[in-house]
DNA sequence: GATGAATGAGTTTTCATTCAT
DNA sequence: CATGAATGAAAACTCATTCAT
């Protein structure tokens, strides 16, 4: 808290910036400590004053990553006026194929990856909150939904099975290369969204 | 004049077999061809006698692992006799937690972990087939239930769903350490046969 | 000179016969013993038996290419009437480019590589042989020339001259990309023949 | 902070200049990386800091010696007042029998072996401008010893093939143990003189 | 604080040669 | 005689991390 710990806080976020376009080119496994410090415009020592280790630098480069794109989420459902626009949103991850979306989800993909090694426990935890924090998302939006009575009560037990649905949604778009996730996505959510939505 | 001639094939399997207490200890990723030659109980230029290089010796490891569980999975499914108990041997590999499943699963885990990296396309090719194989599975199981008048032809919209909601499950579980796959897994297929299971 | 003497040298000779392609494809250098007996059609083991290493099996190659060159060199010659036709057959090696010489050409530039890198004994006492070869039949042909009346006595003086001309042009040749041999060599050889040769 | 940048091109130079001996031991394509580091009293990762690979390495340490002698060569024509005398020290590379002369031409062997094997281009072409350079130095003495008057106009026509017997020299002395380099120079070069130079 | 030069452990791969059959 | 399976020494190269300045 003291203010040095802000400013190394801070650095730490401004070297893994730097790094975006590095990783993209290289892959996350792949970047050097070298790499890094020359796309910081650093010394590869100074490095090692923010960082612990390579891993941490890996790890200080997912957040920052994944933060912004929790924060996009957020931000871009803000807007969405309907529940089911919001579930659909919920989906983007998976559906929409912007170049940005693309890159996002291959950043994914490679901490998917390193997660699965089970090289890193911090990634693991880090992991872990990623999904919680979308779980609650859904949950939210849901009981939103039901609030608003636009959802019967019996859309709650439905939470879990779609963000399992959306998981493996993810790892089927991650390794089988003709998967169609949007028709998948869309023929899923229509049917559930047929039975949980409430009719006038 | 003596057929010394060596079955190659055999003996890539012997090799891969004799490697799986390694795997087991260091990971699929971290052994080195000296550990698989002494684990072989052969010498270093050997193993290169039937691999192209590291890359061959783990595939072929994940080959015969994921062999013998499909063998393993037809063996266990020939003596099951409702398509429901069917379906639910289908989330075995989710849901057991015998010693030897929680190997498989790890291993399995590893392996993905090497897929999403996109380090090796024959090993991307061949989840592919392995994924192909058990949505074929499937498919078979629910026409199979449909003809013998078990589950209705509606059946036949659930299996995509069902399969990647499987997906989702080997995800969060491989990621989440709190996760209950059992529990989720009963759940839904319990939610799911009440649709599709033709009532007497 | 035992019959299985005769007979091994026979053996050495085919298998280095079979290789010819091989040389060709892969470099001298490069070849591995293996590559051999493929070649030649027996095992590597086998190879041994005629063999004493793989340097052996190149002295022999070598051997039997260049033997063959100077049998051409005869046969060709023998055809050839006046002594300035002879010389210049002298520096075909450098001068023709027809494919055959060209790979001709090609052989005895990695030939020469070896025997610079004073790697193996034989070969260069061989290849002190082939020059005194060819500096003897130069001699042979400038005296035959003074006997026939078609050069003067002091042809004699200039046959190292150019002997260490020809040679001169060889690692150019090998050496430098752009060099005109054939130029040279005839522009020399008019000069000297100016002075040589005998007017009627 | 502090200037600790290094000077590359400087450290190259050093660590060549350390393999001097070890080349003579070893010869210069069986040094290893390892022996380098040692020589050099570094470590091997530092090694690859300076160069990026053994080819780098062997190039520069020739580069080195070359340069060297290309100086001296400059250096000591200088002094030399006469033209015959200056196409004598032109010579003085293949008849030169001192220790330093003797070490300097085994080690253009051994580059030569190098270059005749076509393993590395960029040493191809240090020697087409090695080769370049004495050409025009050649070129350069002639034309001299023709505006001093020493020379007849006629000399011109010479140039090249006196390179080309330089050349031819050096194959032979390289090859041929019994070579006497220095009787066939003198021979050639005072036949020679006899007709390009002036009499008064 | 900042730097970047120095490091060396660790890994893959090749291939001539041997020798049991 | 012939074979080819087995071998292991040997070598290049990478890169996270340290630490003197």
């Amino acid at each position: 808290m003291s203010p040095k710990k802000v400013n190394k806080e801070e650095r730490r976020r401004e070297v893994a910036l730097a790094c975006f376009d590095l990783i993209h080119d290289v892959g996350m496994k792949n970047i050097t400590v070298a790499q890094v410090a020359k796309s910081a415009g650093i010394g590869k020592g100074t490095v090692y004053e923010y960082f612990e280790n390579k891993e941490d630098i890996i790890f200080e480069i997912i957040n920052v990553h994944i933060e912004y794109h929790h924060k996009m989420f957020l931000e871009k459902i803000k807007d969405v006026k309907s529940t089911k626009e919001k579930v659909f949103h919920f989906f983007d991850f998976v559906m929409n194929e912007t170049e940005e979306n693309i890159r996002h989800f291959n950043g994914y993909r490679e901490y998917l990856s390193i997660v699965l090694a089970e090289e890193n426990e911090s990634m693991c935890n880090f992991n872990t909150s990623c999904t919680e924090f979308f779980q609650n998302q859904l949950k939210e939006i849901i009981e939103e939904g039901i609030n608003n009575e636009e959802l019967l009560p019996i859309a709650r037990n439905f939470v879990d099975g779609i963000m399992l649905f959306e998981k493996g949604v993810v790892l089927m778009k991650m390794t089988q290369t003709s998967f169609d996730a949007k028709f998948s996505c869309e023929k899923f959510l229509n049917n559930i969204f047929e039975v949980i939505e409430k009719k006038q």
